[in-house]
DNA sequence: GGGTGTTTACTCGGATATACGATGTCCGAGTATGAGTGG
DNA sequence: CCACTCATACTCGGACATCGTATATCCGAGTAAACACCC
């Protein structure tokens, strides 16, 4: 039932990639020996990102991947749709519809989704809303108010300065 | 990242319960039957109910399994635990602990948690909350609503009139 | 007839296989770079 | 000296193994009921 470890991954990339300005592209590898994570699997992620046009890639040498959009503008609920997929965390299988009860109880409207789907779809719909309303810069600007020396870190570690 | 299949099957099981009063209890393979599953791996999840105080179970001849409580002071969240765990959806590997940006970083305070997990913990607690709010009876009230006549059908599966 | 011991059949409970998805690895397609060459 | 061609090395992108967990199944331990038997 947990999460992808590519969800933080993920966001700890793209936190990354935000340190660092618009300048130029950051390759998977130096990407991944940033945190000590498994190159090829992080890469698989990141081209997840890409597809959800979160990351931008360039191909050939000096290559890799950037932030498509203002770390503003990305919430914490795209980056795990991006990663796990479009589907809620429960899912009904209709068994309502499935066996004796649902034999002996012909008058019933299956027409409306079942309550109990109902209710569990109101919970992961607050979950979704937990995660929307944080973006990318709001877990950026609490990790620097944490330790401000982070950021030249990265932006020493990636080459930038 | 979807939920284990036996938190559906736990709550229909959960809310058929509620509808026959405490008369006698109910065996796994006619819990099964009433929504097709599959009898042993039902029994399973039952057992987990039983291991978090949500139902008894008695042994023998005309035994089986009745509702520990009321369903009033049962919530959503108490089964979601019972069969998945009290494990938060999004686990921290402390990978900012990892790799050459941690190396290069020497003077941060590990001690506070990182920005990425209190952001993610946030989400998780929205849910467990919105979980939490929701009772056992809310769902089976709702459920009335939705079609009066699914009571009857029940106790009459059961064999209670 | 009533009480008691025994058998019995039925229940839960946990130990044991299998299937599917997450995790991890590898190699090929494509491209920007840079060198080499000719004008 | 400049422009063009070509070889090259580096990048991403997707196809291929491996591992762990969810799913499914089976059999044994235990118990309450029912029966037979004795008092």
């Amino acid at each position: 039932m947990h999460m992808s470890k590519g969800v933080e991954w993920a966001i700890h990339t793209l936190l990354n990639l935000s340190m660092l300005g618009d300048d130029d592209p950051v390759g998977s590898a130096q990407l991944a020996a940033g945190h000590g994570l498994p190159v090829a699997y992080l890469n698989k992620q990141l081209q997840l990102l890409v597809k959800a046009e979160l990351l931008t890639s360039s191909p050939g040498p000096r290559g890799g991947f950037r932030l498509a959009r203002d770390p503003d503008s990305i919430t914490l609920l795209d980056v795990v749709l991006a990663i796990e997929g479009n589907e809620s965390l429960f899912r009904c299988t209709e068994i309502r519809q499935c066996g004796k009860i649902a034999e002996l109880h012909t008058g019933g409207n299956d027409s409306a989704a079942c309550a109990v789907k109902r209710a569990m779809y109101r919970a992961d719909l607050a979950w979704r809303e937990a995660l929307a309303t944080q973006k990318l810069s709001d877990v950026r600007r609490e990790l620097d108010m944490d330790d401000p020396a982070v950021t030249r870190t990265v932006r020493r570690v990636f080459g930038r300065e």
